[in-house]
DNA sequence: ATACTTATGTAAAGCTTGTGTAAATGTTCC
DNA sequence: GGAACATTTACACAAGCTTTACATAAGTAT
């Protein structure tokens, strides 16, 4: 497995440092921020993080704004910690976004444990590695700079159609429904006689087909697309 | 977003029916087991959660080994209660493959918090990767690709013949009427001389046969159908 | 047993509905 | 305004669900 990138934004240098002394041998790549402003530039502008450890009491920008901010544009999970462990700000934390919740002082193992719960369950998922070019028989799909290769020829998608072809191809081997295509590429619901999906869907095949057979994605009738792999 | 359906184990009677109600009118499905063994069976073998709530201290089988088992065959996500609070035991359980933990006496609305946290999360990948395969002698069935595997050879299922045969699977060794069938897979009550379940039940028995003996669905006249299980 | 009745198995025909795709229409951004 | 893209419209087609029809098997009555 991939070393783990995490993002550490807390003000108290002392404390980061005791952290990163914990964490670091156990195979993570740890970045650090001391301010809320900082934090959330480095989790919104630069590299992907696999986890971010949030601290609520900042100076300036608090940890409940940064994580609003945050979730406007990403979905990467959030680690809070605090020394307020009172209910109301948990609870108020993991409303807004939060995947989990710790009050300082913790038991380093319990944080360990926790970081390791949220990550283990991130790497079951295919969009985990949402950032990573991903290769399947003769296709490569770099998102980093939203290329598609196939058989060796550069392919001209729209954005939509990139959209499509890599959440299909994320679940390679796997249903995906019209409905959740259409929430989370065009971000709404499937209405009757909505045919959208279906042109994105026909287009990418109009355009994969002129490089590669056979045809990659498959359809199930009155359920949803597959896209397969034949290795 | 569809009702989440969550399992709950635990032994004490008015711990659970207290939790019920108060979860109930948020919008989740509950279903109760009071023992570990019942517990395991149901998170294995029945329809899919989309989260376990598991109590550690249960008579014969503790959480832990429930836990143990179930990770064996199944990712479900699980969020552990438990009266004994101390670190040892939540590291232990994180460790083992629990989602969260969560020590009682909880606050009622963290629970709430947390169980929308995981759930929020699992969201994020399309439904249908989450669910359950079900394997009965050598028929193995994937709701997640709509793919039925029988000794070895993909079979080609419609919709309706995989909806037919997935309620039959589940209900292995269990006579299913033909208006349950009806009902839950067409969506309305069986009339007289309709004949499209016998037709769908026919065809799927046509599909198994060619690679697998002996007969799977029994039928029982006047009443419905069987899965049979050899083992 | 024998005849009668009723439910089931299944081939084939009919019908409905989802899908593929070209073309027209909207929308957005320079 | 025009280029690029998304969406809607329109229609042909095909998948697959349902009905029909008849043969057969199971149950019931005599």
């Amino acid at each position: 497995m991939k070393t783990k990138q995490l993002l550490l934004i807390d003000d108290d240098i002392e404390f980061t440092d005791l952290l990163i002394q914990y964490l670091s041998p156990q195979g993570y790549q740890i970045d650090v921020s001391h301010t809320g402003v900082c934090g959330l530039q480095k989790a919104t502008n630069s590299k992907h993080y696999d986890l971010i450890l949030l601290d609520v009491m900042l100076p300036q920008m608090d940890g409940f704004e940064v994580l609003k901010r945050l979730r406007l544009s990403h979905h990467t999970p959030v680690l809070m910690l605090t020394a307020k462990g009172d209910d109301f700000d948990k609870i108020f934390g993991l409303e807004m976004g939060a995947d989990d919740y710790l009050p300082k002082p913790f038991n380093h193992r319990e944080l360990s444990a926790r970081i390791k719960a949220i990550v283990r369950r991130m790497d079951m998922l295919p969009s985990s590695s949402v950032h990573q070019t991903l290769t399947l028989d003769d296709v490569v799909m770099s998102p980093s700079n939203q290329s598609v290769i196939c058989a060796g020829k550069a392919l001209e998608l729209t954005g939509t159609e990139f959209a499509i072809l890599h959440l299909l191809m994320l679940n390679h081997g796997n249903l995906v429904s019209k409905n959740d295509l259409s929430e989370k590429v065009l971000g709404r619901k499937l209405l009757a006689f909505d045919r959208s999906i279906d042109m994105h869907v026909s287009n990418i095949r109009r355009k994969l087909v002129q490089h590669s057979q056979p045809e990659k994605i498959k359809t199930h009738r009155g359920a949803g697309y597959i896209y397969m792999v034949y290795k």
